[in-house]
DNA sequence: TAGAATTCATATTGAAATAGTTGGTTTTAC
DNA sequence: GTAAAACCAACTATTTCAATATGAATTCTA
């Protein structure tokens, strides 16, 4: 039941291109670097945000990556969903749902239900731009 | 994000002894008939039930299991704790909470906590009584 | 225009978790 | 006494996770 680090990091990426935007293109070294997230590792997950049309590429030298729309136009749901996949706690249950013979007269399935729209209540009420919000605040505190 | 066969195996197995209850032991054997689970992996997981005292064994020939207290006594929180280990999405939250450096400066942790707790009101707040009920339920539309 | 910095693409790896299976021993009702 | 059951420990095959490794393609800059 855990979220692995494929979408953790993915998340920490995209608000890292959030925060430090400043229309200059963001190298993968930098946010490595902040993040302390093997590069190599971050770039097969920005490959598939790139893929996604959430991040817009510049390659070469000075090259990087930019947020192709706004903070808030990205909820963590799409991020995780993204690169986690369905976040159902089940197959049989949510976007990806898998057929199962013993559907009919399976009840388990009404918890399973409940507990996917309960995460999904949550991370798609929660954007990039709360997040930028929430880490400014924890830096006032720091500051004050 | 996905819940194991383990867990959920569990609770369909807490389901079997709620239902068929009758104040006779109930062997694994019958238990994996019915609910199409591996004989041997069945008993390993009600050990796990067996040793957490939430399931009385009868050894020897025509032994088998019951249910120690009244279904509405177990949670599904309860169930899939135990089996599952804490349900949390990441290991910086909930109860086996692990240390992070990273901790302080860690806005997304914000994002964990509320799907900690979404998840945990739901399976807090369904019991086993709940289930056999529902069960029940499905069992009058197919009657009709 | 050479070279450095970067993205892009694909393959490989090691460790751990998952989902069981195998092969027994012990207990007890009949 | 024997069959049916729980109990116990070790083993195994498969998949997933979390990266590494290698190199090609692109582009800025000196």
């Amino acid at each position: 039941m855990k979220i692995s680090t494929k979408g953790r990091y993915a998340l920490r990426l995209m608000l890292d291109l959030a925060i430090y935007n400043t229309g200059e293109p963001i190298s993968i070294k930098d946010i490595a670097k902040r993040q302390q997230i093997s590069e190599k590792y971050l770039e097969q997950i920005i490959s598939v945000l790139n893929k996604a049309g959430y991040v817009r590429s510049i390659r070469g030298a000075q090259g990087g990556y930019l947020l192709k729309k706004e903070p808030k136009e990205y909820t963590v749901g799409m991020i995780l969903r993204l690169t986690e996949g369905d976040l159902a706690p089940v197959s049989c249950v949510g976007e990806e749902s898998a057929g199962c013979d013993r559907r009919d007269s399976c009840v388990t399935v009404r918890i399973w239900e409940q507990i996917n729209d309960a995460v999904n209540s949550v991370v798609d009420n929660i954007n990039l731009a709360d997040l930028v919000e929430w880490q400014a605040e924890k830096a006032d505190q720091y500051v004050i």
